[in-house]
DNA sequence: TCTGGGGTCCTAGGACCC
DNA sequence: TCTGGGGTCCTAGGACCC
């Protein structure tokens, strides 16, 4: 019988703050925007801020309506990155088969380990205690025998919680939980939903396979039909396929002057190329995302059969999509782009790109040395230097 | 209230080939 | 004269997750 903990460390930007900073702690923090930020949403909210209503995703703007003397702040990536090190490292003690979700959640197939350490609600309980004292962080902890029972199970009683269902008991588990529960049906199914008169897993669990594919599509169907019995994903297990990278910008003000979007299209091209460079792939598609005034969004996306070779090749093509989709007049609110079907960067790269950008791309290489060697450096090329 | 940023996966349709 | 079926690659858009 196989079984899976699913670790998810609460309120993880906002419990790194209140630890780095004692005169936060039993506070409400907002990590995500400071007052007066426009269009910046809530990325985590402190179990304090969160009896006044707030929550992730809600706009910076309306979060201090609901609790005005909260402790705002932008966040420091940087600091959370190495704080989810050292929590993954601890992870990586209890099984060797970690798999890592995001920055605060990770899977742990533990099949097996009782005989070592113990029944599973201690290995859990082991595991909660000693990333406490070593990180000074609280997780909260699901046990069951496959990762998308485990899951729903960590959710259970957070913070600092700790749930288990026994081998058999998923199907029991899953029936009674409100259809919200179900992690992968958001806002658009929660929608569906309603509509069908579905509260409850169990009132998806007498629908048929053929009813729920009717309904959902084929493929979300049956996910659900899975889902309500207690039985896992499958997509959780395969090893990912396509791997992309992308970068945008929300302006503070909508923008009506084409060179100023163009310029910011620049800047993030800057930021993919040298995330290109340094994570060693190479890419032959590329794709913009416009969001004007209104909220509605376009993309648009090309794939030649050369690879990207440097930042102002990355610029032609992205501008060349830009122009085929900008709708001049409108004011544009985002602008975007990616890189897509990223592929690792072999050995003969060189022969796939033109021999003419080689100059270029040894000067990009040699700007991303320093740059990584010197982080303060910020060594930029072109467009932006004036400023 | 007015909606971030960085990802993954799915669908539907078109183009092209055999 | 009109039209099948399967496979592959590509594009646009949408839903969802943290």
């Amino acid at each position: 019988m196989t079984c899976f903990i699913h670790a998810d460390l609460d309120a993880f930007y906002a419990s790194v703050e209140q630890l780095d900073h004692p005169e936060y702690r039993g506070k409400p923090v907002i990590v995500g925007g400071l007052p007066g930020d426009r269009r910046s949403v809530v990325s985590t909210a402190s179990y304090e801020a969160r009896q006044f209503g707030v929550h992730s995703a809600m706009p910076i703007v309306q979060a201090v309506k609901l609790c005005p003397r909260g402790i705002y702040l932008r966040g420091n990536m940087e600091r959370y990155r190495e704080k989810s090190a050292e929590v993954m490292a601890i992870f990586a003690d209890f099984s060797p088969d970690l798999q890592q979700l995001s920055i605060d959640e990770a899977f742990l197939d533990i099949t097996g380990m009782e005989g070592l350490l113990g029944p599973s609600r201690a290995i859990a309980e082991k595991l909660k205690e000693r990333i406490r004292r070593e990180t000074g962080l609280t997780v909260s902890v699901g046990i069951a025998s496959n990762k998308y029972i485990a899951k729903i199970a960590s959710g259970m009683s957070k913070p600092d919680g700790l749930w288990v269902v026994p081998p058999g008991g998923e199907e029991d588990f899953m029936r009674p939980l409100p259809a919200g529960k179900i992690w992968g049906a958001g806002s658009k199914t929660q929608e569906l939903f309603k509509k069908h008169g579905l509260k409850t897993c169990d009132d998806i669990f007498r629908l048929s396979l053929d009813a729920l594919t009717a309904l959902f599509g084929k493929a979300f169907g049956l996910f659900l039909y899975k889902a309500v019995r207690g039985e896992g994903a499958a997509s959780f297990d395969e090893d990912r396929g396509s791997h992309s990278m992308s970068a945008e910008r929300t302006f503070p003000y909508d923008l009506y002057d084409e060179f100023t979007i163009e310029t910011a299209l620049f800047e993030i091209c800057q930021t993919l190329i040298w995330r290109l460079l340094d994570d060693q792939w190479q890419s032959r598609t590329v794709s913009i995302k416009i969001r004007y005034e209104d909220f509605s969004t376009e993309g648009a996306r090309e794939t030649s059969p050369a690879a990207v070779s440097t930042l102002n090749d990355l610029y032609d093509r992205l501008l060349h999509l830009f122009h085929k989709k900008y709708q001049k007049g409108r004011g544009v609110r985002l602008i975007g782009a990616g890189l897509m079907n990223l592929e690792t960067a072999g050995v003969q790269q060189g022969e796939l790109f033109d021999s003419a950008n080689d100059k270029e791309r040894q000067l990009e290489q040699t700007i991303l040395g320093i740059n990584q060697k010197f982080p303060g450096a910020a060594l930029r090329r072109g467009r932006t230097l004036g400023e």
